[in-house]
DNA sequence: CCAAAAGTGTTGGCTGTACACCCATGT
DNA sequence: ACATGGGTGTACAGCCAACACTTTTGG
């Protein structure tokens, strides 16, 4: 029959449907040093004090769930205008009765400025090695990581954890700490280069003692399926 | 931060986070002659009276989202034990401040016996000839019926819209309504046996003036991804 | 014997995978 | 000269798509 007018108070008591808090969660992900690191925030008040969590709250009036989850990206990174998903909802996560909702984001750390305050201080976490998190935050960033492992083989969300100019070794790396094993070289530039979603810039990154790499960017810098 | 100990009216509404309406939708899908087929309900209450709209509710105190939707479908439909699975969240469905979870779920309409209600009456509609819905209600079901073609091609979820034997045309039809073009039979059979997702039973379906056609059953009666 | 639906194989193209060496640069 | 990482081609296997006729049954 889905949703009606407004009710009273008294009304949503009388049919035991009484009104929720409705939180957002937002799984940001990033690749570094061979490695998929996700935000988390060190919790400076209970339930769970001294515990890691992802980052969220609670929605606020009027406002939509891509709206506060953009919010809450930005609040903590800075950035914007990144890959940016819904992943799942989630009921009892916590002891209250709250109902959940995930998104997910990817973003490049080189133009991330992670919020300094007093409490709730964010940081990077490898993905294969959490701390203790607060409620079941494990289960959704399990959930995340799974996603974002199967979105990589048919899409072109990497573009959202790069520099907009890369080499195609920087991208494998990337797809190497996500996957968690090695690629075959030739095998993956043979790929990337014929599914057609980058080009190459005809610039050159030279850096370190070796032959220059030949720059690449994504035709597109936002979701496309292959 | 996510969320913390329960709060007083106070704490929300000066937070400028008061929580809401949690309302629960359902797409339930069934394949009849030949066509894809969506349960909607006609509403007989306002907003939208008189037009149709997807079965669901506000989620009741202390439920959780799966039970809500295996209950609801089950009000429905009578089924239990389908394929019922999450779909996306949506806000800003209504004119309301709520949230609405969707569910899909695929049902054998040979099983089905629908509610029988004075109001709220439920019935099938071709999916590709909706009337009016209230809400943003076709958003969701064109949401639902691209996830389902798309799990189509990776996984069995049509043991949920088949009687428990079934033969290979049966099966080879309800891919093609969901689909909407034909299939080759041969490369059909070809790559249903091959996917190790179903077995022959040994029976056989005698039915009109033709030749019986092997029985079927598939290995697994619950979501697998191949 | 006719209508209706069941059942069955082969081929060509494409895609993915395995695999090893030479090159350009900076020190 | 050497260490570092960049860049390249081929061969084989598996998968998918195209395509048409024979068989069994009931009427």
């Amino acid at each position: 029959m889905a949703t009606q007018k407004p009710r009273t108070d008294a009304q949503r008591r009388a049919a035991n449907t009484p009104d929720r808090p409705v939180a957002l969660l937002v799984v940001i992900f990033t690749v570094e040093a061979g490695r998929l690191q996700v935000l988390l925030i060190r919790r400076s008040a209970p339930p769970h004090r001294d515990a890691w969590s992802l980052p969220g709250g609670l929605l606020a009036e009027g406002q939509s769930l891509v709206d506060a989850a953009t919010r809450r990206l930005e609040i903590e990174t800075g950035v914007r205008d990144v890959f940016l998903e819904q992943l799942y909802t989630f009921s009892a996560l916590d002891e209250r009765d709250s109902v959940a909702v995930a998104y997910w984001a990817l973003v490049d750390k080189g133009s991330v400025q992670l919020a300094h305050r007093d409490e709730w201080q964010p940081d990077w976490h490898h993905v294969d090695d959490l701390p203790k998190l607060a409620f079941k935050n494990t289960t959704v960033v399990e959930y995340a990581s799974t996603r974002l492992r199967n979105k990589l083989a048919y899409s072109n969300v990497a573009y959202s954890l790069l520099p907009p100019e890369f080499s195609l070794s920087q991208l494998q790396q990337s797809y190497e700490a996500i996957l968690g094993r090695a690629l075959d070289k030739r095998n993956f530039r043979k790929r990337i280069t014929s599914l057609g979603i980058v080009e190459a810039t005809g610039r050159y990154e030279s850096e370190g003692r070796h032959r220059p790499a030949q720059l690449y960017r994504f035709l597109e810098r936002r979701p496309v399926v292959v």
